[in-house]
DNA sequence: GTGGTCTAGACCACA
DNA sequence: GTGGTCTAGACCACT
């Protein structure tokens, strides 16, 4: 396996991924995904579990199958915004939650957070 | 084991629990910790593990072990603060590389986040 | 093969196709069928399953074969009315035993008929 | 394996098997079904495909599964009604469908429904 | 015991 | 080739 957590299923971390390769432009509206025989491969994990991977995110109508030629992503856009918006959400009530616990105030959140956008754009992000 | 990923060592994934839990205010400074068999029994971990886990703190200079006595949370507040300010500052970056993966600029990320706040401002998240 | 189920032999689940075909007038009285090599292939069926069929229909007076020209729908208008009937009675069977094993009665079962016959009456299913 | 068809995936064949014994009163609201490897037996199909037709079921809202005790009909008898409509409006739109194709107007399936009713009101449902 | 996940390997339908 | 289904057998977490 390649860098899975033993805390959720593969198959829902692998439907991560995609969801988040989607929104970051990686994999746009109507492009081809691999086979789910490729992906195996290329994540060493058995094809049924891809497989998998690739029904749970159609049902969520992110996907589409088309028999004997491949899994695409959809190419309703509005569906992929609704798809950003709830990861965005998601990330920001993680990010928010995990600082409060730290003990910063809201304010002390935004505050922190301009801090730090400030300070990389003089410098300009040195490193990954 | 508990909850633990597989892409970590273990006993680091616990260095960052004890952390948390200083940043957090569960551990207070100068507290003792659970002794290394205790935690173990609590985590259902080997007490080994645990033992590296606060040797790892110990060398960062957030714990300090007392033979006979203990483990205890540093009572250098400096070193506390510091922490704090690296957890916070990692926690940062973690959630601006996200939000960028996703197509956000700093200002929306800014924007997007008050917006947030300003939500369960009024109304939500009254519990948890 | 085409659409065919396991629980029953192919050639009665042929049977049956054909007489559907000749009570949905899609097969006239006297008409000629296909050929049983021209109808394997069609069906992708072995010929010799097809002509087990055609000779069920035979003895059942449905079809008749005059040697050397073909095998035709019976002129017998008489016997096409029963198989309709019969075909009918049996449609009428199977659906009143599936409403009622759904805790329908007699009564309920002819008022949702008719509800339904009403709701498509004004409005859908002007197609198919 | 049993009395499944080629025309359908068991598990979508199994689901619907459990549908209607639910719909019947075979299995009352809050009852017990099998476990995935009981089942398996007793429809002589591996457990894996008895988990996904009850995988299914549950995403339905139909089946809860409470983890190392089992799965359980929904108490929730809104969602049972729902599912009794739907299936009673599946049986009603085949059945007016074949009837159709066999040359019966609206009036004509009501009628004849009637009749049927009538009849075996007196003579009742001497066989099977 | 229970359900849930995963693998390995097979076969099918569709294109 | 593609995705979709199924089996056999394994291991896990929960009760």
């Amino acid at each position: 396996m390649d860098g899975f957590h033993t805390s959720q299923p593969i198959y829902l971390q692998l439907a991560d991924r995609i969801k988040r390769m989607i929104v970051g432009q990686e994999l746009q509206a109507g492009q081809k995904l691999q086979s789910v025989r490729d992906m195996g491969v290329a994540y060493n994990v058995n094809p049924n579990t891809i497989q998998r991977a690739y029904s749970e995110l159609e049902r969520e109508g992110i996907l589409e199958t088309r028999r004997g030629q491949g899994t695409f992503v959809t190419e309703q856009e509005e569906r992929l915004r609704q798809l950003r918006g709830s990861l965005i959400e998601a990330q920001i009530v993680t990010f928010v939650r995990a600082m409060r616990e730290m003990g910063y105030s809201p304010d002390e959140i935004v505050s922190g957070l301009q801090q730090h956008l400030h300070n990389i754009d003089k410098g300009e992000e040195a490193h990954d």
